[in-house]
DNA sequence: GCCGTTTTCGGCCCGACTGTTTTCAGTCG
């Protein structure tokens, strides 16, 4: 069983838990934890580097000893340390601090007092009133504590961007309404457009007398207060989504956005080069001595660290402070960038509206060109077309042209790559099409060398052009396939086949990782959306999301050009 | 456990809110 990046993290982090419960030193932990991410966020496999003698104690945050344990991780799947914390310490306790309200110095005494170790146990506890007596819980701890457990049995921590997209929406437009309010904005993970969040921030600026935290609270879909107080206020509203609430001065509204925005690794990054120059940096700005000589807005923030400002997508900490500091920050592609779309259904397949209204829609976003890309044969539950319906189509196409003078409508087909490697239809009628989308469907099951195989098999034909969504997975639904995307991404450098951003907001494929890999491997991406409908041409915004996630650039994306230039990528043979 | 233009020791990001206290520890972001 190979050990993957993930597989390490997971041991760091477990490492990291029982030490806390245990009271080690916190900079051990926080060393443990950083490694985690570190290694997790890596785009090539720790054991691939340590095979090509790479020393791992170059990597940020990762030193001699962490190196060795990599390594012994690699090897054993596991490491002696976490061995003997395990031995000491149940190693579920780690699982009760994912409960809100819940750290290791409280799971701690309920273990040592009560020699509670599950969340069974746990809420048993709690039912029987034994937990209200330990010293430092009470008996709001104690409801607080089975409230939390209830609300875990759902057991759906994160949300795609998406469904969080609507709920703020609508939120925001309630807190609108409140003239008092000056100005409100949405930080965090919402606003750096991961394609899960974990809450919402909103920071909001307001004229005096404003009573913006009980208009907050007042919120007809919150289901919980969780705090309120002059400054911030947390609620859960009734679909499990927890939104926070700040108030900040207008003078610091920038320092703010900052802090909220994050992500913590960036901020604590900045934070670090603030204190190297003497200054202190918080959410109310940046301080030198007691005097705020920074604040109002971020890029002001910025600039006392000597840096430019950071579109919020960069904000992970993955290299874009050395990347600044060296001027070699990305100018991310933006949704005007974008001329048209590659790859959306219609009636014929599995798409909700006929090809003259699809076409149309797309003309009215003012793309300059749109692909009609259709399922293949194979596709039978979405009505999948032989070669004979594909044929029927392009004449339709032609057809359509004729009328349609503003857009140029591309002839394409999602096909589908079969278990073999081969394309669903022959290639003497994909040689009739403009291009095509690849992609797998079906056997998704198939081991890591057949799966990698499969999909580099299928690149050696001349017709296959864009691979589409590449990992095949559903955000919460899916794991995505077993292939290994280092060879998958030099075959198709090499091939000069494009890998898709499928900007549905439940596939997000390629993810932002996986994006910054691409153009490091000089691989070059479409952003499509995938549409089955009208309305699904707007999900553009989140495949652009993940792509500036993953540092890409207008370049570094094929639907960019203009359909003349487009056109010479295609031609493969 | 990591790290170094204050470099091999002694630091390591910082503030708000809660629930428990009666001045603060724990947790969170």
């Amino acid at each position: 069983m190979p050990v993957n990046n993930n597989d390490i993290a997971e041991v760091f982090n477990k490492i990291a838990d029982l030490l806390e419960i245990k009271g080690d030193n916190p900079f051990r932990i926080r060393a443990y934890r950083d490694a985690a991410r570190t290694i997790g966020g890596l785009s090539k496999d720790a054991s691939d580097l340590t095979e090509e003698g790479k020393d791992l104690s170059e990597l940020p945050g990762i030193g001699k000893d962490l190196a060795g344990k990599v390594k012994t991780i690699i090897q054993t799947g596991t490491h002696p340390l976490l061995e003997d914390l395990k031995q000491e310490i149940p190693e579920e306790l780690s699982g009760l601090m994912k409960l809100q309200g819940m750290g290791p110095k409280k799971v701690a005494v309920l273990y040592k007092k009560l020699g509670v170790k599950t969340a069974e146990e746990l809420r048993k506890a709690a039912e029987e009133q034994k937990i209200r007596d330990l010293e430092g819980f009470g008996e709001t701890t104690e409801e607080n504590i089975i409230d939390e457990l209830e609300r875990h049995k759902g057991e759906q921590k994160r949300f795609k961007l998406s469904v969080a997209e609507q709920r703020v929406k609508s939120f925001l437009k309630y807190m609108k309404e409140e003239k008092k309010i000056k100005s409100i904005e949405i930080a965090g993970s919402f606003r750096r457009r991961k394609e899960t969040v974990g809450d919402i921030d909103i920071l909001v600026t307001c004229k005096r007398g404003c009573q913006v935290m009980d208009r907050f609270i007042d919120y007809e879909d919150v289901e919980k207060v969780i705090s309120k107080g002059e400054t911030r206020s947390s609620v859960i509203l009734k679909s499990g989504l927890q939104v926070d609430l700040r108030k900040v001065p207008q003078v610091a509204f920038g320092a703010a956005m900052h802090y909220f925005t994050g992500s913590k690794e960036h901020n604590i990054a900045v934070r670090k080069i603030a204190v190297k120059k003497n200054y202190k940096l918080n959410e109310y700005g940046v301080f030198r001595g007691d005097d705020r000589i920074a604040g109002k807005t971020e890029k002001e923030v910025y600039a006392k660290m000597d840096l430019p400002y950071f579109e919020p997508e960069l904000r992970e900490n993955r290299g874009e402070i050395k990347a600044a500091q060296k001027g070699n920050l990305p100018e991310l592609i933006t949704l005007e960038d974008i001329r048209g779309d590659l790859h959306v259904h219609t009636k014929a397949t599995d798409g909700h509206y006929s090809l003259e209204d699809m076409v149309k829609a797309a003309e009215n976003k003012g793309y300059e060109y749109v692909a009609v890309s259709d399922h293949s044969q194979k596709v039978t539950v979405a009505n999948g077309m032989d070669a004979k319906r594909l044929r029927k189509q392009m004449e339709k196409i032609d057809q359509l042209q004729d009328k349609s003078k503003k857009i140029k409508i591309l002839k394409s087909m999602e096909v589908d790559i079969l278990e073999d490697g081969s394309l669903d239809l022959a290639d003497e009628v994909l040689k009739e099409l403009d291009f095509t989308v690849c992609s797998v469907h079906y056997n998704l099951n198939l081991s890591r060398k057949k799966q990698t195989e499969r999909v580099i098999k299928a690149m050696d034909n001349p017709f296959m052009n864009i691979l589409g969504h590449p990992s095949g997975r559903l955000i919460h639904e899916r794991k995505p396939l077993d292939l290994d995307m280092e060879k998958i991404m030099e075959t198709a450098a090499e091939k000069k086949v494009f890998l898709e951003i499928n900007s549905h907001p439940d596939r997000l494929d390629l993810n932002d990782i996986h994006c910054k890999w691409a153009k490091e491997m000089g691989v070059k991406t479409a952003i499509t959306t995938d549409a089955h409908s009208i309305d699904d041409l707007d999900l553009m915004r989140f495949g652009v999301g993940q792509a500036r996630r993953g540092w890409l650039e207008p370049g570094d994306i094929i639907n960019t050009l203009s359909w003349k230039k487009l056109k010479k990528h295609f031609k493969r043979h």
